[in-house]
DNA sequence: CCCGAAGCTGAGCAAGCGCTTAGGGGGACG
DNA sequence: CGTCCCCCTAAGCGCTTGCTCAGCTTCGGG
């Protein structure tokens, strides 16, 4: 059983996000600003894909930025639950990492066009806001160099540069939400795999 | 001596573009590009870094997409010939992955701002330019490939999905690009180093 | 001394942007 | 049936955008 399922962190996305129009409004922000980035999102694009008129938007949120504030939010939140669940878990820090990185990437994959949003649209967030999500990586940051501390600590990695290779492993899961396709040849699942697989590695850990 | 000091790829920039206010244009563009994204950059603003008037910048350039396009074309020639100089270098497979690895990943950390634009503005490109672009791409994809697919042949390497490892390998090396930050504490060629041995982990390289 | 080409500017156009406002329609409640 | 409140739309405001164009300056060759 994974640390997802085992934690209840359910897979039906936007549900805390009510009344309905404002979810609607929502999901068709995600696809639009993965498609064409925020910038290039337009509020009439946005409202058209969620089938109202453009002053629509404003009922529900105050400015544009103000959705993807809360796409970012939602999305971190959730990406971090995963990390916190399989750091959590019983086994191994090899397990637990392994787990983590499963998660992780399998999430960045599944759900690859908020995670599109949510890590590369950070720069379009105002100063507040982006201060709020840095905080929240900062934590998803502090996770991950825990379990690969304790499993150089038990002697089970062989890791000279924790902070740098704990940096490289994130990269690495992050940058799945960029390239992977859902039309392309290998599922969510399979990509988890390869990479639990490579990050251990990564860490020296025995086999 | 590394594969990009035997092969002369100079590391003046943008010494290719003529005439000189062209090239100011363009530096500009990159900056501007790197720093807010290509659609949040406005044309007045490439011609202000210049010390232009916003005219200016359309006696050089047809469009504001033409100068993406320079810029992406350069950048990912450039980026291509690093790989290619140290595919064909002399030593193991693994001399050559971990060279490879080292100037990829230390031309994304020193020109990070330019990589920046290289890499993830992609999407902002017109149709054919895009497909152009996407050529390199996969000539660059095929490269890396190629090393380990020798390493692999050769005994080398243990890896059992050799076009996934690639992928994750160029990722990693890629998204450098996104977190490198100049003021951090680590130089390029630290980072570089240390992703090199991280790669040599990756594809099971006997130490 | 003049000329044409090349490089650049000031002014500005049409289109599209984020966002606002006045008002309509319909369900819940008295 | 009337009243209130909540969602929503049509219209549009003020501004910025990518890009254009007529005209000015600079400069090498005849």
């Amino acid at each position: 059983m994974s640390a997802a399922e085992e934690t209840g962190v359910e897979d039906a996305p936007w549900s805390e996000v009510t009344p309905e129009a404002a979810r609607r409004l929502l999901v068709a922000a995600v696809e639009a600003f993965a498609e064409r980035g925020y910038h290039a999102t337009t509020t009439r694009d946005i409202a058209g894909r969620a089938g109202m008129s453009p002053a629509a938007l404003y009922i529900h949120y105050k400015t544009k930025e103000e959705l993807l504030h809360r796409i970012s939010r939602i999305g971190h939140d959730r990406a971090l639950r995963l990390l916190e669940a399989a750091a959590e878990g019983e086994g191994t820090a090899a397990d637990r990492l392994a787990d983590a990185v499963r998660s992780f990437v399998r999430w960045h994959a599944e759900r690859h066009t908020t995670a599109r949003v949510v890590q590369y649209e950070l720069e379009a967030l105002g100063e507040e806001h982006r201060a709020e999500i840095v905080g929240l990586r900062r934590k998803t940051d502090a996770v991950v160099r825990g379990i690969i501390g304790e499993g150089v600590r038990a002697g089970e990695f062989d890791v000279p540069d924790v902070p740098g290779t704990t940096l490289a492993v994130l990269s690495l899961c992050i940058d799945v939400a960029r390239w992977f396709n859902a039309q392309g040849s290998r599922t969510p699942d399979e990509v988890g795999t390869l990479y639990a697989d490579l990050v251990l590695r990564m860490v020296g850990a025995q086999k």
